[in-house]
DNA sequence: CTTGACCTTCCTGTTACTGGAACCCTTATG
DNA sequence: CATAAGGGTTCCAGTAACAGGAAGGTCAAG
């Protein structure tokens, strides 16, 4: 199978496969003609790795589960930790954001958004 | 005022500093010894920088919000409409995030996470 | 005079790709 | 048969916002 239709399968673009090929998580073999000929174990990892990453996992992480995929004897507690310690940093950024949610439409509100230069939010930015 | 100083009035570290001096944020002036000399506008300059980073502006609307708080004839608009493009992508980042932590946790709450290697997460990334 | 704590510049590495140039391969068409 | 369109290939540069570290200059104290 050529890259294109790979794309299309995986939902990957041709540029991340080949990306995914030169950091080591795929190793498509070649045609004649240099073409990577994608066989059905290269497309199901790619597509393993679309839903990871879509999940937010870093390529790292990425690497480990599709090792443990591989791997029919792993333990599903090496599985949950990593997706724990990622759910964890999900919930540190979440609440992050919800902070700077929380400010910035405060900031908002208050500010009137027309032709005059007082504004709350400059002034917020800018306090002593 | 040398840059430690800085680091510590600002809550910015002194790398970060410098950085912003080479992308042309502050340009504080120089001392016979080559040390950095800054002023009371350019320590101002990096607080106003410091909260609006803490805020997940980017450095180039820091430059553009910078650029507002120095126009004392600044419209509130420009300023409002700067922010609210910024909250608007802050809910769009904590909505992704939310729906990745749902499908998250229900998987690690399917998952036994023991010896064994059945695991409802992996399972999941690697469906067809 | 030396020691330690500053400061400087410069170079590299980080994350996960994306865009683009230059060039090869294949297939259909006039 | 020449060619043009639409694949594929490699390689290089750029992104955001710094952080780490090396090599070396400066300053104040003992």
């Amino acid at each position: 199978m050529n890259i294109s239709h790979v794309a299309k399968q995986s939902g990957l673009p041709a540029k991340t496969i080949r990306y995914y090929e030169e950091i080591g998580l795929v190793t498509p073999p070649r045609d004649a003609n240099g073409y990577r000929a994608f066989r059905d174990t290269d497309v199901h990892k790619l597509t393993f790795l679309s839903r990871a990453r879509a999940l937010g996992f870093t390529i790292e992480d990425c690497r480990a589960l599709l090792a443990l995929w591989e791997d029919k004897s792993r333990a599903s507690g090496d599985v949950k930790k990593i997706a724990q310690s990622h759910l964890d940093m999900i919930e540190t950024k979440i609440s992050d954001l919800q902070a700077m949610r929380h400010t910035l439409s405060d900031l908002l509100t208050n500010c009137a958004g027309d032709a005059r230069p007082d504004c709350p939010i400059i002034e917020q930015l800018a306090k002593q």
